[in-house]
DNA sequence: CTGAAAGCGCTTACAG
DNA sequence: CTGAAAGCGCTTACAG
């Protein structure tokens, strides 16, 4: 330990720099040593500490492939209520793929304060030596979610209201429990509001790329089926049908109505402007990293689901 | 060292665990440590892994904030090329803000393998005690570039065949070099084209809602100032110049023109289409780590500055 | 082919 | 109020 030049010992040091002087070390001599730290550049070594200390100051955030601009939401909230005292190191997994144990016992071996998993595969019992928190995963215990049915039911009224009387729904490939539920629960509605769900299967990654492909052979599906409507699980979905209607002349919403799930910033930027179930990225983010904060002071609070909405705009509004 | 259960000495263990037995230890017992590994569930301990050798196999990349959706491209670039062989942890920066000294200082400490950033502050001196790469950082030495010369001349050119004499600028408000080129390289392009650029100062944040912010009263400036086009410094300002157009009934392209940088993918489904110069993030991001994997090796290739072109869609094309 | 030992850079009781 | 010492879990020469 180089800044032992300030005349100390080491001990002193290293209570100075964790700032756990008060009363242990004279004031003249904790100067010392923090102008000698200031000097030499001194920054603790990360590793050596967290062997010391058990566990470090590192929060790891292991999030889906981030094409999704809804991540990037939660990433922000997460940042925000975390703040200084612990630092945030994202992991993203390959695209298409969700979390799994293996990512986690990946993050384990960096001794974490704690793991935050979002949108995990389903069924994983996602246990560690850490605090894990989950979010949008419905059905695990302790886990962050949205509580989608409301904005379904918005959206399924919504629809219903317009004359819609058959739809199509347009699913991502992602094992996450979250898309089971907003298919599940969107059948439901629909069933409950004499609304037909179309049998033609899509499903695609949640990008726009990959969207756009599947819907240039789901489009003519849909309409062959005489559905009015397409439901997408997640707005960049969506953006393919726009994309693949745009380009073909299909005319939205008169010939057939889009609606998805996120509510993304460039949602209401797209031709026509997408109507969508509001998922606030950066509540999710925020409720998870406080759940977690509030484990590491022993603490154990129940978290309420966070509201969603019906957000309408042109795309079904006429 | 919990498994030498295994019967053997902790020595052997992490020969065999690191893959180092090869001619050390023999098969049998290399067969029973790795049989006591897996029952065990076994982690090799990354602190204390990477304080004895003094290094780890993590590589960190340091973004700004993520909400732009042209860094999951970067990010995607980077963690294909890095494999297997290093893990990739992302920090993000708050909102707004630049990746700078004080954030690779903070990394350090984790022993990295190396350290990739994105965007960084402009000026900065990002040199660690471990290799760093630089990402979008025109003028640094050894960084990783666009050659936005190309694209930008494209997009010149396209605008002055349209018959554009005047246009305005949309900046974004990071300080990151590559945006003072962009403004530069345009600035030079219109006055070689005989293209006059507005005087109104329009600056935002690279998110579509910050952007209709300033929008909202920059299109008003812009029309006033007889500018028929609008070039914005990233695609998420666009989306807000393409946002207000829409409200306030401003024909796009009809009375004013609009254009990017980036070619998000959304921005084929915007209303409309919009034009965009192309950058590529996912080569950004492969080449990027390419060549931190080969400075690992001693190497350091020269790494050519990536292309770029425009993509003319409906806001510009009419 | 295998094991005992030193050392990576810290933190934290503990004794002075 | 301060310092010497043990120990965190590994890796790697080195000796057997």
């Amino acid at each position: 330990m180089v800044a032992e030049r300030a005349g100390t010992s080491i001990a002193t040091v290293s209570l100075v720099v964790n700032g756990k002087d008060r009363g242990r070390v004279s004031a003249p001599i904790a100067e010392r040593v923090r102008a000698a730290v200031d000097e030499l550049g001194y920054v603790v070594d990360h590793a050596a500490s967290s062997l010391a200390r058990g566990s470090g100051d590192l929060v790891v955030l292991i999030a889906p492939d981030l094409s999704n601009p809804f991540f990037a939401e939660v990433i922000r909230g997460v940042r925000d209520t975390l703040g200084d005292r612990y630092q945030l190191v994202l992991s993203v997994t390959e695209r298409g793929q969700q979390p799994a144990v293996a990512d986690v016992r990946r993050f384990e071996r960096l001794r974490p304060a704690g793991i935050l998993v979002e949108a995990p595969a389903d069924h994983q019992d996602l246990v560690a030596s850490v605090p894990v928190v989950q979010l949008d995963a419905p059905g695990e215990p302790g886990a962050v979610n949205y509580d989608l049915e409301p904005g379904v039911q918005q959206l399924v009224a919504h629809l219903a209201g317009l004359g819609h009387r058959r739809i199509g729904y347009f699913d991502g490939t992602s094992r996450a429990a979250t898309f089971a539920v907003r298919r599940r629960l969107l059948e439901t509605a629909a069933r409950a509001a004499g609304i037909a769900v179309s049998p033609v299967v899509a499903r695609a990654d949640l990008t726009v790329d990959a969207a756009t492909e599947v819907a240039t052979t789901a489009l003519d599906a849909w309409l062959d089926d005489d559905v009015t409507a397409v439901v997408a699980a997640a707005d960049t979905l969506a953006y393919g049908v726009l994309r693949v209607a745009g380009s073909r002349g299909v005319a939205v919403p008169g010939r057939l109505a889009v609606a998805g799930f996120d509510d993304l910033p460039s949602s209401s930027v797209t031709a026509p402007a997408l109507t969508s179930v509001a998922l606030p990225g950066a509540d999710l983010g925020r409720a998870a990293a406080l759940r977690l904060l509030t484990t590491f002071d022993g603490g154990a609070a129940e978290v309420p689901s966070l509201p969603t909405r019906l957000v309408v705009r042109a795309s079904t509004a006429g």
